[in-house]
DNA sequence: AGCACGCCGACT
DNA sequence: GTCGGCGTGCTC
């Protein structure tokens, strides 16, 4: 280990540009990758020993580090990615690094917890409170507080009062640990012939070296499987696997089968986790004592020191592209740090990003197919319905053709799904009488009814309001009709259409995750025959029942100019059409569309996902979209449109040129205005073997500075236009 | 991220 | 004349 200097740079965990210089007091030992605690403006900090300070502060104004926790230090591989992900995201690095440090328990030494065991002193008194609490005792075991108190029935002061009397007695000891080591052996799978030869490819990449795989494979047909026995062979390789799933809704299944293939439960870590679950499972990642970690996107920067393979499940999702704070995306940056730490990562999907399919077409990754679906299930048969020829009527959304499919699929006792991706009842409300449109007041963006819940609301702010009888407007009692539809809707017309049918609504604001996870329970045992749902039903449940699929908008956002519309409804239809059939019988699946002709439709009913790779793949080269250009948007925003305009163009007039640059904008973001605040995108395009990032850091470092209320925020590689 | 400093409106 | 609203800028 380099020998540090009396001074050396610290990165403190708040936003700023670069380390900061401190002096180590006298007989303080730190290292790169120790974690002290720093005086910043009259108090403590946390912050990371960088290195050799860079700049030469005057010394008379340093300060002293006030301590260095006692934990290991931080694995240069982890230093590596902050700095990384901080040059290319232009998020400032103690910005990054503050997704590292996350609590300050977490560094101090665990609480022992204090449990009570029999002395075999006989009590003053026996009481037939004492009776209970001796008895129970009588194991010879030690039994925390609570667990007594539970046990025996009994309170507090009874313990207490045993306690004194000197019949029982206290002993700390460490908590157990937050995960028990996962058992590689404990029920390896017996995968079919196809999951072997995919696992024999994953195994051609050393355990002990960088690689990137790319396992390709219809739903359905076990890829959780198979990359499972590549964290088995890591956790044997005596390193650290992290598993990341796209959203916390999805961890609980995967936890139970985690569960069954390793003996004990997986360390989790996600936003519902407890603060002191998390600072355990922080500090016992550091330690090594956690050798797997299931997570969301900000497992990431855990602090592994032996990180030997990172999964990303469900690769394509979007939910991996963190937007507010640091702009990063998890799966760009799981290749990053696997580098610096020499491990290997798994990016799995049914349906793989363009540009991870890309990686793999040009061998940049390695290219793992799983093509059959397990138990002889084929593909559903894909029909589009086009809504310019069989249109529904007139205040329906269900096209007579869809109908008449739900019917015979109740008819013959099996479930069948509608799927819209709009939450609420309408999407828009205006008045008949004065043509008011219902907006909301801090954004562009219409108010959506919930009918159910009798209120308007905005799905970017939340703004609510109760729905009025009489408009706001013009004073027309009983004018406000409701505009398009949401699954409420679609649920009121199934009610009038199919009355027999026992239906249930499902869409992610329409309660807690467990109460959701009981709505998935009834429906896999049959206790539903009709699912209406949003985006929700797509993902990771399958049910045995569901034979029919009914896709009420396959258009989604197609229209809107968005470079990854095409690729976003592949995916969704892919994935809510695998819904059908997953079990012995073939699904059917309908996308009622106004666009029959479209690439997406046509690769989606030929069953031909090569197709639409292919075609997509050529659009984003002919445009020099990504992968085949960078793209970096820049949002300026402002309390008031002609401000933000205005420093948009003299942002832009400052732009240096640059060989194959080329500038759009300044135009309205899609959304001009969320929560008061004014929206105005400028746009870098470049080639893809330019530096943009280090481009957009020198444009803005020399250009116009934003003052007053302007913000500018920067997003490398935006996944969309909003 | 916090926290102090400073400039404007409202009030005893 | 002073209190306090929050917008702005700095932190080794």
């Amino acid at each position: 280990m380099e020998e540090l200097p009396d001074i050396v740079a610290v990165m403190v965990s708040v936003s700023v540009e670069g380390p900061y210089s401190y002096r180590v007091p006298y007989g303080m030992k730190v290292r790169r990758g120790s974690i002290v605690a720093v005086p910043l403006v009259g108090r403590l900090t946390l912050g990371v020993v960088w290195g050799v300070p860079r700049d030469n502060y005057a010394h008379n104004r340093l300060k002293d580090i006030a301590q260095v926790y006692d934990t290991p230090p931080l694995s240069e591989e982890l230093l590596k990615t902050v700095d990384w992900v901080s040059k290319y995201t232009l998020a400032a690095p103690g910005l990054v690094l503050r997704s590292v440090l996350r609590s300050t328990e977490a560094l101090e030494p665990e609480r022992p917890i204090t449990a009570f065991r029999s002395t075999g002193i006989e009590p003053d008194k026996r009481t037939k409170s004492r009776e209970k609490v001796l008895e129970l005792l009588m194991d010879g075991e030690a039994w925390a507080k609570a667990a007594i108190i539970g046990a025996a029935g009994v309170s507090a002061s009874v313990v207490e009062g045993l306690e004194k009397a000197g019949a029982i007695a206290r002993i700390e000891r460490p908590p157990p640990p937050i995960a028990l080591p996962p058992d590689p052996d404990a029920d390896p799978a017996v995968l079919s012939p196809e999951q072997a030869g995919a696992l024999a490819q994953l195994r051609q990449m050393p355990v002990d070296q960088y690689g990137v795989a790319l396992l390709d494979g219809v739903t359905g047909a076990g890829k959780t499987a198979v990359f499972f026995e590549a964290v088995a062979d890591t956790i044997r390789a005596g390193r650290q696997a992290l598993v990341l799933l796209p959203e916390i809704a999805l961890t609980s299944t995967f936890v139970e089968r985690f569960t069954r293939r390793f003996g004990t439960r997986p360390a989790e870590w996600h936003s519902d986790m407890t603060p002191a679950q998390r600072m355990r499972t922080w500090r016992a990642v550091l330690n090594g004592e956690v050798r797997a970690v299931l997570g969301a996107r900000s497992a990431l920067f855990l602090p592994f020191r032996e990180l030997g393979l990172i999964v990303l499940d469900e690769e394509h999702d979007g939910a991996f592209k963190q937007s507010d704070g640091v702009n990063y995306h998890a799966r760009d940056m799981a290749v990053v740090r696997a580098r610096f730490a020499e491990a290997r990562v798994i990016l799995s999907s049914a349906t793989p990003s363009v540009e991870s399919r890309n990686n793999a077409n040009i061998g940049r990754y390695k290219h793992v197919l799983l093509t059959s679906r397990f138990a002889e299930a084929g593909m559903p048969d894909i029909t589009p319905i086009d809504m310019r020829e069989e249109p529904p009527e007139k205040g329906q959304w269900i096209a007579p053709r869809l109908a008449r499919e739900v019917f015979a699929t109740l008819d013959r006792g099996e479930q069948a799904l509608l799927f819209l991706n709009r939450r609420g009842y309408a999407p828009l409300t205006l008045c008949k009488s004065c043509g008011h449109q219902y907006q909301c007041p801090d954004c562009s963006a219409w108010l959506v009814e919930h009918r159910f819940r009798g209120v308007l609301m905005c799905h970017h702010c939340g703004f609510t309001m109760r729905t009025p009888k009489v408009c706001t407007e013009c004073g027309t009692d009983d004018s406000l009709t409701a505009i398009g539809p949401g699954i409420e809707r679609v649920a009121e017309e199934a009610a009038a259409r199919f009355p027999g049918a026992r239906t249930v609504v499902l869409s992610s604001d329409m309660g807690s995750n467990s109460e959701l996870k009981q709505r998935f329970d009834e429906i896999e045992r049959g206790e539903h025959d009709l699912i209406i749902g949003t985006q929700l039903v797509a993902k990771g449940h399958h049910f045995e029942k569901l034979t029919l699929v009914g896709v009420l908008d396959a258009d989604l956002g197609l229209d809107r100019g968005d470079p990854r519309a095409a690729e976003r409804t592949f995916q969704i239809l892919t994935q809510v059409t695998g819904r059908a059939g997953r079990a012995n019988r073939t699904g059917k699946a309908f996308l009622q569309t106004y666009h029959p002709d479209h690439p997406v439709m046509q690769a989606m009913v030929k069953g031909d996902r090569e197709a639409f790779y292919r075609h997509e793949l050529l659009a984003r080269e002919a445009g020099g979209l990504p992968p085949f250009g960078r793209l970096a948007a820049l949002i300026v925003s402002a309390n008031e449109q002609e401000v933000a305009f205005a420093f948009a163009r003299q942002l832009l007039s400052a732009a240096p040129m640059a060989e194959g640059l080329k500038l759009f904008g300044p135009a309205d973001a899609p959304i001009a205005m969320i929560r008061g605040r004014h929206r105005v995108r400028l746009l870098a395009q470049s080639g893809k073997d330019f530096d943009l990032s280090g481009y957009v850091r020198f444009w803005l470092d020399h250009g116009p500075k934003a003052t007053g209320n302007l913000r500018v925020q920067v997003d490398i590689d935006p996944q969309s236009f909003l």
